[in-house]
DNA sequence: TTAGGGTTAG
């Protein structure tokens, strides 16, 4: 305690004048001066509470103070350590007294004291010295930064902050010349951040002290409160205590109504406006128009130009644009374009906004060319795209696929100097990941940093995921700590995406062990976690979790929802018990949850797997009879069905109805079908559907083309099969290890042994996983037709390979020896089997 | 008045 209080003293006695505070292009803290790098305080000297800055300023503090003074400024003193270290060992009440005793001497300075301590040296001030500038601000008429700095004050001190902050301005502040201002200020601050209760709180308090609040606050106020019905409240009382309202009061209250689908009321409201002040503003009628327009009602938005004209107000371009807009959302270009031409009829320049508007609206209908013809338009008029424009068109290019245009276009947008957002760099994060490329949409994050932005929660949860989905999961999960490190807080999506990657790649138990910490101890109620968790267990046949975490769901008292009961429709379907299923189908009701398309198709598909079509036909009728609209999946099932009863005809029927009704079939649905023909030797109509899917732009995947392959090997010529398989490998297309194994064997069948070790020398170069299932195929067929040196090919290179024996290769190979009396290779096997372990009896 | 993105079920 001693050392303490020596060492404070220390500090007191520091003669602290200009010739040591000078700027540090000098000697400044000379060796022989004592200097602030030589003091070392073991502890923060004692803060004393609220109004200490009213106290007399200690000699440590008058030290500091003529320094200041006679320095005038402190604004090359950014980067001095030794300045910073002074300044960061004094307590909050000594900065407190600082500011106090500048503010009336020299404000200004008082000013880029405080300015200098929070944003260069990091220093937290205290709610004294906030207030303490904030009247300084106010009285130096500074609106700007009086409200930044409000507005940072609140967002620190957090919501429900307002009545020890009131507290505070009445007790120390209470006759200060400026405290109007910064009541009204402070008010306005929380207002703005959306902390309507502690705005509330503070007009109260301003009420009981007299203080009126200015008709700025009350509108922002209004605005935050216009989807509740408080917004009357504040506007009565804004009424009667005799505020003037602004041309925007009227119509935040339109846009209140709007807000809240009263369109009618807001009509009625303007009306009566009308008869107070006949002439009422023009935004008033653009907040309507706008209401109209999110109504979808674009008709009535447009009515409302008359009545403008009737008022003697003339649209502005606000007034075009809203109706533009509304228009080109509906889809309907030509009327949006037509306006835009009345627009300038009536001597108003559309504007970047109208452009862009207009590019949007064409990129809604997937028709980049013409948003560009909209953009060159707008560059003909001498307008300078903006943010929104290249965001439009990056957005446009990513969604048709073509990233590299839209890449090309950030860069442009960058090199051109304009600020870039979140928002662009969201979709080309979306748009590399769903394309596979998460190592570019990384480097995006890490260029977003250089040109100032901050990635936000749900940017990282589309990198987590598509970190997730390529199997990357420890990344993923470094990437989660980044953004926890960040205090970016994860949400539901971004855990669902760990969730998802530890179930796919890495093991139930691992998965589990993060689910139970995160539902366990976060106190998190997050129904798609337990959908992800059950939905594992389902698909693995664990019908015994499955049930297990629902009841957890139920017990918690979280809601399910008709996920969950799909994925447990799923489960027991699984588990082949389909009663139980159906019975899961059938609780959905007592939850108010309605059966969608999943829900039926899961069971119909169940009933289609044990061959029962009638019931899944049955189901189909049910279906319809809840008015629950199938999907292509559903068709698919319904496809499958028909395929098994080898009703061919019919199933091409309702491909037929599928694309009757506006659902397109996918390429499960082709091969579904595709298969059925080939099974029924009819490779002819195979190859038509085949050629139909390309007709449909629909590209047909690796299963289309093993089927076609299975199908002319088994069912047509070999050569053929040969020849799709030559062409499909000359064309680049992506071929996998089924289609290689599906022609070995047919060689192997058909007695080409050395085409068949041709290919299969390819698809081990390829570096396909070779199992010993593939070589016990390819010996198998080759022992049974007696091609016994062949076969010892296949198995020397399976050894070779590191491949081991097992038990039925074994055997297969030995009775294939003794067939030919091969007694040498039999015991040569038997002596491996043992190295093996195997059984040789 | 104009731009955007993410999770779970068949």
């Amino acid at each position: 305690m001693l050392s303490r209080i020596h060492q404070f003293r220390r500090t007191l006695l520091i003669p602290l004048t200009p010739q040591i505070l000078t700027p540090p292009t000098s000697l400044i803290f000379t060796e022989t001066s004592v200097s602030a790098a030589n003091l070392t305080i073991d502890e923060e000297p004692t803060t004393t509470t609220t109004t200490t800055f009213l106290s007399s300023p200690s000699d440590i503090i008058s030290g500091i103070l003529a320094g200041l003074k006679g320095l005038g400024s402190v604004k090359s003193f950014r980067r001095d350590h030794q300045f910073r270290n002074l300044f960061l060992s004094l307590s909050s009440a000594q900065i407190e007294g600082i500011i106090d005793s500048l503010r009336t001497e020299n404000a200004e300075l008082a000013i880029e004291l405080f300015y200098l301590l929070r944003n260069d040296y990091g220093c937290k001030h205290s709610r004294v010295s906030q207030f303490l500038i904030a009247h300084i601000l106010a009285g130096k008429r500074r609106p700007k930064a009086l409200r930044s700095l409000l507005q940072h004050v609140v967002q620190e001190e957090g919501c429900g902050s307002a009545p020890s902050l009131c507290e505070l301005l009445c007790d120390g502040f209470r006759d200060w010349n400026s405290n109007c201002t910064v009541w009204d200020m402070l008010a306005f601050a929380y207002s703005r951040i959306e902390m309507v209760h502690d705005a509330l709180f503070v007009i109260a308090k301003m009420k009981d002290l007299s203080v009126q609040a200015s008709v700025v606050t009350y509108n922002s106020l209004l605005h935050n409160l216009r989807h509740t019905d408080i917004m009357w409240d504040v506007y009565s009382e804004m009424k009667t205590t005799g505020i003037p309202q602004s041309e925007h009061t009227n119509s935040i209250l339109i846009d209140g109504l709007c807000s809240q689908s009263l369109i009618q009321e807001a009509v009625s409201f303007l009306r009566e406006t009308r008869r107070v002040e006949p002439k009422p503003s023009i935004v008033s009628f653009n907040t309507l128009m706008s209401g109209f327009c999110k109504m979808g009602c674009v008709d009535v938005a447009k009515s409302f130009f008359c009545l403008m004209f009737k008022s003697g107000l003339l649209p502005d371009a606000y007034s075009y644009n809203i109706i533009i807009h509304g228009l080109c959302v509906a889809g309907s270009m030509e009327e949006a374009l037509e306006l835009m031409n009345d627009m300038e009829k009536h001597g108003i320049d559309p504007d970047v906004v109208t452009y862009n508007i207009l590019a949007k609206g064409f990129r809604l209908l997937g028709m980049m060319s013409g948003a560009w013809t909209i953009i060159h338009q707008m560059l003909h008029k001498g307008l300078t795209p903006d943010n929104f424009t290249y965001t439009i068109l990056i957005c446009g290019h990513c969604q048709t696929g073509n990233i590299e245009e839209g890449f090309k276009l950030h860069k442009e947008m960058l090199s051109g100097g304009l600020q870039s957002s979140n928002i662009s760099y969201s979709v080309l994060f979306s748009s590399f990941c769903k394309s596979g490329r998460v190592d570019e949409a990384l480097s995006l994050l890490y260029e977003m940093e250089t040109v100032g932005l901050k990635p936000d929660v749900v940017m990282y949860s589309i990198l987590i995921h598509g970190l997730c989905k390529q199997g990357d999961v420890q990344r993923a999960i470094q990437l989660y700590k980044e953004m926890c490190s960040q205090r970016i807080f994860p949400n539901s999506f971004a855990r669902g995406a760990i969730l998802q990657g530890l179930c796919e790649k890495g093991t139930i138990s691992e998965a589990r062990m993060y689910f139970d910490t995160v539902v366990n101890s976060d106190l998190v109620e997050d129904i798609v976690l337990y959908n992800i968790m059950i939905d594992r267990y389902a698909k693995l046949g664990n019908i015994g979790e499955t049930v297990q975490l629902y009841k957890q769901i139920i017990e918690r008292g979280i809601s399910p929802s008709i996920v969950t009961f799909n994925s447990l429709v799923y489960g027991f379907c699984k588990t082949r018990r389909l009663a139980e299923a159906r019975r899961w189908l059938d609780a959905v009701d007592i939850y108010g949850l309605v059966p969608n398309a999943v829900t039926y198709t899961t069971l119909m598909n169940a009933f289609c797997e044990r061959g029962n079509i009638q019931a899944m036909f049955e189901l189909l009728r049910e279906m319809e009879a809840r008015a629950v609209e199938p999907t292509h999946v559903t068709f698919t099932v319904l496809i499958k069905g028909l395929c098994k009863q080898r009703k061919l005809q019919e199933s091409v029927g309702l491909l037929k109805d599928m694309f009757a009704k506006g659902l397109s079939p996918d390429s499960v649905s082709y091969n579904t079908i595709i298969q059925c023909f080939c099974k029924a030797q009819d490779t002819k109509k195979a190859f038509e559907l085949h050629s139909e899917m390309l007709l449909h732009n629909l590209q047909p995947d690796h299963v289309t083309y093993n089927i076609l392959i299975n199908g002319l090997c088994v069912y047509g010529d070999l050569k053929d099969a040969d020849r799709l398989f030559s062409s499909l490998r000359d064309k680049n297309i992506r071929l996998t290890k089924v289609a290689y194994t599906t022609l070995i064997k047919a060689h192997c069948v058909k007695g080409d042994v050395e085409k068949a070790r041709r290919l299969f020398c390819q698809m081990v170069e390829l570096g396909f996983e070779i199992s010993i299932r593939d070589y016990s195929a390819v010996i198998n067929r080759l022992c049974k037709r007696c091609f016994i040196n062949e076969a010892k090919i296949f198995l020397h290179m399976m050894l070779s390979q590191g491949v081991s024996l097992d038990q039925q290769i074994c055997s297969v190979m030995l009775d294939a020896f003794h067939l030919v009396g091969d007694l040498n290779s039999m015991l040569e096997l038997l002596a491996e089997m043992i190295k093996c372990g195997l059984d040789p009896g």
